[in-house]
DNA sequence: CCTGGCACTCACTAATCCCGAGTGCCAATT
DNA sequence: AATTGGCACTCGGGATTAGTGAGTGCCAGG
């Protein structure tokens, strides 16, 4: 029913579309692409294609663009991942390694990819999950007041501040500090979490009631989903391409946290490249907006995602590319420190 | 030479611009505040304000638009700070009471300014440079690696990888996180920078080249600067409003860390509010924008800035009025942590 | 199944027109 | 000297019109 050739004029007309912004027509499809056959031909083709709604035309008499549905065939059958450039490949590198923290990390990785595509950068923060305690500390700050401080086996270091309703004296502290990395030390966050409930009752009885603050406290961090931070980057991209229409609209998605993370919850828990396009996006407003997304990590496992929003209109190919070969690196970054 | 009535209708026309948008003439602001005189008269003063470089027209036979000057004027001697609500008042108090985390407040503050105000808001994290050393910890995370973490009385945790040439055993380890909290806590940070280089004299020989590269990292955290971070959010404000022509120009100065360092720079090192409008900004790109920024900190004590940025057309007395609130609000809670 | 031919459509640009808000200036008034 | 009403003039911007050309759909013949 879609014969080679009609798929060939269908990615033709996606590539003239996504280079020229144009609608574009049978005439100059012809000469561009080596189709050998008369515009004529094409043009049969061609309203075929829009018979099965893979393209339509703005207004009669104008050239066709593609539709949603058109840009997910292409993606799906028509287009590979175009590998980077060596060039490309020694940037990310260069850049990437230069971190020193995880916040660092994050922050260049946003860069990094809202630069090498062009469009606009979402990246979430490695998730806490998997980690497990390397050690915790206590520091009285004020009085009646401690910071508790988590340290992952990850380097990843959480830290919140403590309330205390009577003051505990030095030993106390040390006690407590004591107890706490003997008891969590090694374990997995969510392991760790079951652990504190049995605490109290090794820690002196009169100590208990600035412990339980601790503990609350410490609890919160273990159990909160610390993978729910994200941070974008690269909306200038949006200004230069004329997403002429919804500009607004995307930019007030792009500030909200919730959004961002349904953008990313659509993208599976695996390393695979997900391409949402226009409609199919969960986000109203973001309907003319395409999102290639992944997971990164350590190794195979999954900490977290990344992904690239622009119109629908954009280079598939190129920001696939680019998508999977940073989530490589910033994997290969997160394995090593 | 400007006399009362000359005043007010500069007055009137920034009031009517700001609302509009539109050049206003002197019919329109005749009737719309309550001058007791014929439009005739309005001429004549607006003919005089335009020599002296207040006011301008877009074209002949157009209304009259403010220019920098008028606005700098209207500023200096003709706008308060215009208070805010007690409602607004509460909910910056409730919004900021519920941050639990120096990141938080930061990030909440953003929020808050960019809301209240619709325009796009910019805060600097606050500086180490007053805090001290309130713990120093080392913990081993992988062989060959160590995770630095530094703890101030302000409440702030940096962390810093630092890769090992050879190992260190625990006890060394020990060792060395003794010697460093011992000689360093309690310590400003700018005073701890110096006492770091007599440090490997209290080390036992052997672990001294392991120390070295713990001590040089150390040395980074004491003495950079961390007051360089700054954050913006609001940017779907500017869309809302047009700011027609150079959208892109101010997203991609916004995105540009050194651009906002000197953005706030530009204010001095007080709690006083400080107002640059249009070309008095350092940044080009920026020359169609207004910034209204503070100074913020514990007491009197400025320890980062703050500030809004919008269209040299924005409501100067109500951005004033949000920006010395909420960076009084924010130095309140920074104080209490 | 492909092709050349042909009539038709319609967005977009340029040219033109028209209106009215707004101006500057002047002479008369207070 | 300041204010005012009157008046001619300007000119941006919306509305209208006309022209152009890229593009289409369809059909009859190869």
């Amino acid at each position: 029913m879609l014969d080679d050739r009609k798929l060939a004029v269908l990615r033709a007309i996606i590539e003239d579309y996504v280079s020229t912004t144009e609608p574009v027509g049978s005439k100059s499809l012809v000469d561009r692409h080596n189709l050998d056959v008369s515009p004529a031909t094409i043009r049969n083709d061609m309203a075929v294609l829009e018979e099965q709604g893979y393209i339509a035309q703005p207004h009669t008499s104008a050239g066709r663009v593609p539709t949603d549905k058109g840009y997910r065939l292409f993606v799906d059958r028509l287009s590979g991942v175009k590998p980077l450039s060596a060039a490309e490949r020694r940037a990310i590198e260069t850049f990437l390694a230069g971190a020193y923290d995880l916040d660092d990390v994050v922050t260049r990785t946003v860069r990094l990819l809202a630069q090498l595509t062009r469009q606009v950068a979402v990246v979430q923060y490695p998730s806490l999950r998997s980690s497990s305690v390397r050690h915790i500390e206590l520091v009285p700050i004020a009085p009646g007041r401690l910071l508790l401080v988590l340290i992952t086996d990850t380097g990843r270091v959480e830290q919140r501040a403590v309330e205390l309703t009577q003051n505990i004296d030095d030993e106390s502290i040390a006690h407590l500090r004591a107890v706490l990395n003997a008891c969590l030390d090694g374990r997995q966050l969510a392991d760790a979490a079951g652990v504190v409930a049995d605490l109290p009752a090794r820690i002196a009885p009169a100590d208990r009631p600035g412990a339980a603050a601790v503990l609350s406290v410490l609890l919160t961090i273990l159990v909160e989903r610390h993978e729910e931070k994200v941070v974008f980057g690269g909306a200038a991209n949006l200004a230069a391409r004329d997403f002429s229409k919804g500009l607004q609209d995307v930019l007030e998605a792009l500030e909200e946290q919730v959004v961002l993370m349904r953008l990313l919850g659509e993208s599976g828990d695996t390393v695979q490249l997900t391409v949402k396009i226009g409609a199919e996006n969960p986000v109203a407003g973001l309907h003319d907006a395409s999102v290639v997304s992944t997971g990164y990590g350590a190794g195979d496992q999954v900490l977290a995602k990344l992904a690239v929003l622009g119109p629908t209109r954009m280079d598939y190919a190129g920001t696939m590319g680019a998508v999977r070969a940073v989530a490589r690196y910033v994997g290969q970054i997160l394995a090593e420190s």
